[in-house]
DNA sequence: AGGCTGTTGCGACCAGCTCGCATCTGCTAC
DNA sequence: GTAGCAGATGCGAGCTGGTCGCAACAGCCT
């Protein structure tokens, strides 16, 4: 993604009353410019590299910030820790037990299931939160994989 | 669930080539017979009125052993701790967000994306491990029970 | 430039779980 | 029945992922 969506958040953070910090804004930076799917560690290494005497518990109080304000998302891909995305790129994940390949699940699929718990359980659901776990192609069809 | 099942499960286990100790037919009874989605630590709780001794890690380590051996699968319905079923009696779960509410998921309704995934991806769902958050119909319509 | 207040760095702490190790106990063979 | 082996247990230390209290610091407004 590119870096001007940064210029966008922080402008918009800054009208809801948040301070534009040097922390804040390189997690920030480090959500748009670095690898998808990042955990609060990944996100707190490349921050050091940026500005090496930022502290764990202050990225995960911004992560946690961000999240309040809707700007950001975290997800469970499996048991290890929680992966954070932007908002606008929310989206589903089934995630291969075996070999841990994690794949965007189609939005149609994910739709279908929301659809039927709201006509028959009244249920919104929030489907993007956890993962769906199974076997991935290729680890389902008996070539197992190390696991990732 | 009736007691009966419990010597089933143990004539199957001794088969598998398990010892049956006194911890593990603790175990399996609570399950059997204990409150429905039971956590590691309740599960301890109600094997401890029973024979106090039972320590902690013996029970997480007879947890992952039934589920390795197929008998028992572990499910997280949310951030907290996981929980537990017989295998028998899997199911998806909705949990609420706001309430803590947790509701069986309506089978067709995992079953048809399932499918989906399997004939769109190959990937083979197992939509068991995690449930799909959301807001239950009385908190989605505004009326806020106080988080469980 | 001054000051209010939100943020930060820091370390202690917590939940949930795992592991190493010495001891013990089901189970099998006699 | 009992001897002995290997798997299971009790115990505590340790690990990961995350939270919290507190004093010092630094955005932002004026």
């Amino acid at each position: 993604m590119a870096l001007e969506a940064l210029d966008g958040l922080v402008l918009r953070l800054r009208e809801d009353g948040v301070r534009i910090t040097t922390a804040r804004r390189l997690v920030l930076r480090a959500m748009v410019d670095g690898p998808s799917h990042p955990t609060a560690d990944e996100l707190l290494t490349t921050v050091r590299a940026m500005a090496p005497d930022v502290h764990a518990s202050t990225v995960y109080r911004n992560l946690e910030e961000l999240e309040r304000l809707g700007v950001i998302v975290h997800t469970h891909l499996g048991h290890g820790p929680a992966t954070y995305h932007l908002a606008t790129e929310a989206h589903g994940h089934l995630v291969c037990e075996r070999c841990g390949l994690a794949v965007e699940a189609p939005q149609d699929l994910v739709d279908q299931m929301a659809d039927g718990a709201l006509q028959r359980l009244g249920f919104v659901l929030r489907p993007y939160h956890f993962a769906v776990l199974g076997l991935c192609a290729s680890c389902a069809q008996g070539a197992p994989q190390p696991a990732a």
